[in-house]
DNA sequence: GATCCAGTCTGAATCGATACAGAGGGGCGT
DNA sequence: ACGCCCCTCTGTATCGATTCAGACTGGATC
C-alpha cells in the first residue's frame, strides 16, 4: 500500500491538514515542524500529494488539453501541426502547465467520450475537420477553450487565434490568375466525407465539408471568378487525409487529360508537396511546366521553392494556448487574427502556351 | 453551478450508484430505465462523470506521460523526438489512452513537482540528460515506466526500449575511419554541464554527462583506437542544446586551425546538419572536404546526403508506449533492443592529403 | 407451495486530498 | 493585569464519483 498524506500525519503525529499545508502552503506553518513533515515523508517514501485527489479536491487539473480531429499519429507528420504544437507548448512550459494530446477514436461515440474524460482545464481545439459536437461536450463541461477556426457565426464567448481563410487563399490564387493560368486544378483535404483521391464535383466551394477548406477554396474561387474564371471551370480535386500519397493519389492520371491544368492550388503545404512529387515522378515532365502553390510555408516549402503563403504557426499555437492559460479580460481581445503573407517562390511562373 | 452525479439521480428518482452504473455498467440496469437517465442527463447539461472523480475512485487515469529532460518546446523542433512522439501517439491512439506532455521547468525544485504533479498512469521517459531523479520520483509514486536509455546496471525491473549506442557510435566511426580519416572531432550535445560550445577537454567518454552520449562517445573511440587514435588525439566539441545553431558555433574557427580535423562525428544528425550548414556558408569551403556523420537518420538527413546511423524512431515511441500500455507478463521480453544500420550517403568522403 | 435464481436497484463506505472556521498559546501595548 | 492580535495547528465538511454487499421482485423449477 502507498502511503498516503494521513500516514505521513500519522507518523509525525499532526494532523492531515498540516501536512497538506506543508506541501502546498508552507506559510502556514512553522518551517522546523514542516521540515520535520517532509523528512518523515520522505522516509515513508510518500511521493507527495497524489495529483488526482488534489485536482478532485481543488477543482483544476493544471494541464489543458489538445484536440485533433484527424488522428493523433497523423498530426505529428503534418510540419504544420508539429509547429502549431511547438507553440502550445512553449506557453505551457512558461505557465507550469502540462498539455494532454487526446487521439478522437474514429467512432463518434468513442470519441465523445474521449472529449468528455479528458482530465483538462481547458481545450486547444485544432480541427480540420467539423468540430461542432467536440465544442458541444466542451461547452457542457463548463471548459475553456480556443479554437483555431474563425467561428462563422462569430459568437462573442468564443475565443479563437486564426488568420483570414479566405483573404490569404485568394492572395495565392490572385498570383496565379496574374501569371496567366486559367486551366487550374484545386486540390484540398476531404473536400466530401469518404470520396476516394481524384476529381469530385461539388455545385460550389460552399459544400465543402470543412470550414476550413471552405474558406480557402472561396478566396481560391475569389480570384479566378475576378478573372472570369467560373467556378464550374475549375477543377476540384479531393485528397483524402492530408497527406502527400494522396497529393499524388489524387493527381495521377491528371496531366495525361486531353486539357490539362497549367497551375494546382493545393491546401496545404504537404499536399502541394505530394504534387510537385507527383511531377518530378513523371519521365518526361509536364509541358508546359505546371505551377504548384501551397498553403502554411512550413520549413519544407522553402527548400522545395514552394509558392505559398505563409502563416505563423507556432504563433498560431502560443497564442492559443496563452489565450487558454490567461484570458484576456477585455473581452474583443479573445478574437485574435494573425497575419498571412504571399511567398512566391520558383513552383509558380508564367502561364506558357504549349 | 455544474449539475453532478446526484442532480441527475434526484431527477430521475433513483441512487447515485444507479446513474454512476447508466454510464459505466449498462448491464447492470434495465435499458429502459437507462434511456431515461440519459435523457434526464441531457436535459440537465450534465456532461458525465467528472473525469478526475472518477480518476480518484477508480484509481487510474487513462493516460500515460512523457518526459523530456529538454525544453518541451525544443523537443518539437528535434525531428527525431517527434518522430518518437509520433510513435507514442499511434500506440496510445489505439488503445484509447491520452498523452501527457510534461513540460519540466529549468529548476530542480520544480522539474521535480513536475513529475510528481502529472495526472498519469505511467512514463515514457524519453531524456538526453540525467533522468535519476525523475526516475526516482516515479518510483516513489509507484508508477510504472518505460526508458528509452539502455540502463547502465539492467536492473531488471526497468522496462526499456532503446538500441546498442555503443555499437552503433563505432559503426559510422569505423566507417570514417576506414576512409583514412585520422584528424577527427566529436561534436555531442552537453558534454559537460553549463559550458559554452565549442572545444572541451575530457579525460574520457566515461566523463560525459549524459548515459546516451557516454554510449556514443564510447563507440566512437572504440573505432579509432582500433585504427591506433588514441582519445586525447579526438577533437571533442560540445554543442549546448542539440541544435544546428549551437553545432554552428561549435565549430566556429575549427577549420581555420593550422591542422583542422578532416571529419566531424556528430552524436546527433540536427548537429550534423549544423556542421554541414555552417561548411557551406564558408565563402571557400574547406580544403580538404571534411567528412560529416550524424546519427539517427532523420528524414531531413537523406535530403541532406547525410552519412548516418539509422534508428527506427517512431518503432521506438511505438514500442515504448506498448510496453507501457499491455506490459509483456515475459520479464525479459520489456527489454527491447533495436536494431540500427549505417547509411552511408555523400557527406563522407576519402580522407585527402590537404 | 417452497426454493432458487437472475435481473434490478439501493446505501454506505471509500478514493486522497484541500478549505475554512476556529482553538490555543505567546508576545506586546497600555 | 487585561485585552488583542498573530502565529500555528486542528477538525470537520467536502470535492464527485465508484464499489460492493445486499435487498427486493417476479418468474421458473421441482
Amino acid at each position: 500500500m502507498k502511503p498516503t498524506l494521513q500516514a505521513v500525519a500519522d507518523a509525525v503525529g499532526v494532523s492531515r491538514s498540516t501536512v497538506s499545508n506543508a506541501y502546498s502552503r508552507p506559510d502556514q506553518l512553522s518551517s522546523a515542524l514542516r521540515e520535520r513533515i517532509l523528512a518523515a515523508a520522505r522516509q515513508l517514501g510518500y511521493p507527495g500529494p497524489n495529483p488526482t485527489a488534489r485536482s478532485l479536491r481543488r477543482g483544476f487539473v493544471g494541464s489543458i488539453g489538445v484536440l485533433f480531429t484527424s488522428q493523433l499519429s497523423y498530426a505529428f507528420t503534418d510540419p504544420f501541426a508539429v509547429r502549431f504544437l511547438a507553440g502550445v507548448g512553449a506557453a505551457t512550459e512558461r505557465h507550469g502547465t502540462s498539455m494532454l494530446l487526446v487521439p478522437l477514436p474514429r467512432a463518434q461515440t468513442d470519441a465523445r467520450r474521449a472529449v468528455e474524460n479528458a482530465a483538462v482545464d481547458g481545450f486547444c481545439v485544432y480541427c480540420v475537420a467539423d468540430e461542432e459536437w467536440a465544442l458541444d461536450v466542451i461547452r457542457a463541461r463548463g471548459l475553456p477553450y480556443v479554437s483555431t477556426a474563425v467561428p462563422e457565426d462569430a459568437a462573442a464567448d468564443k475565443r479563437f487565434v486564426g488568420i483570414d481563410e479566405r483573404a490569404a487563399a485568394r492572395s495565392v490564387a490572385a498570383h496565379v490568375a496574374g501569371l496567366g493560368h486559367r486551366r487550374v486544378a484545386l486540390l484540398v483535404d476531404s473536400v466530401l466525407p469518404d470520396a476516394p483521391a481524384g476529381p469530385v464535383t461539388l455545385a460550389g466551394f460552399e459544400h465543402a465539408r470543412h470550414p476550413t477548406t471552405r474558406g480557402r477554396l472561396a478566396g481560391f474561387a475569389d480570384a479566378f471568378a475576378e478573372v472570369g474564371v467560373a467556378w464550374s471551370e475549375l477543377t476540384l480535386l479531393n485528397a483524402p487525409g492530408n497527406s502527400g500519397h494522396a497529393a499524388s493519389a489524387a493527381v495521377a492520371g491528371l496531366f495525361d487529360r486531353p486539357e490539362p491544368p497549367t497551375a494546382v492550388l493545393a491546401g496545404s503545404d504537404v499536399l502541394a508537396l505530394g504534387v510537385l512529387d507527383a511531377l518530378a515522378r513523371r519521365p518526361n515532365g509536364t509541358h508546359p511546366p505546371v505551377s504548384v502553390t501551397g498553403f502554411d510555408d512550413v520549413p519544407e516549402a522553402a527548400a522545395a521553392g514552394l509558392t505559398t503563403v505563409r502563416q505563423p504557426a507556432q504563433e498560431k499555437g502560443r497564442i492559443a494556448a496563452e489565450l487558454l492559460l490567461d484570458p484576456p479580460t477585455d473581452a474583443a481581445a479573445g478574437h485574435v487574427l494573425l497575419p498571412t503573407e504571399l511567398v512566391v517562390r520558383a513552383s509558380t511562373g508564367p502561364h506558357v502556351r504549349s
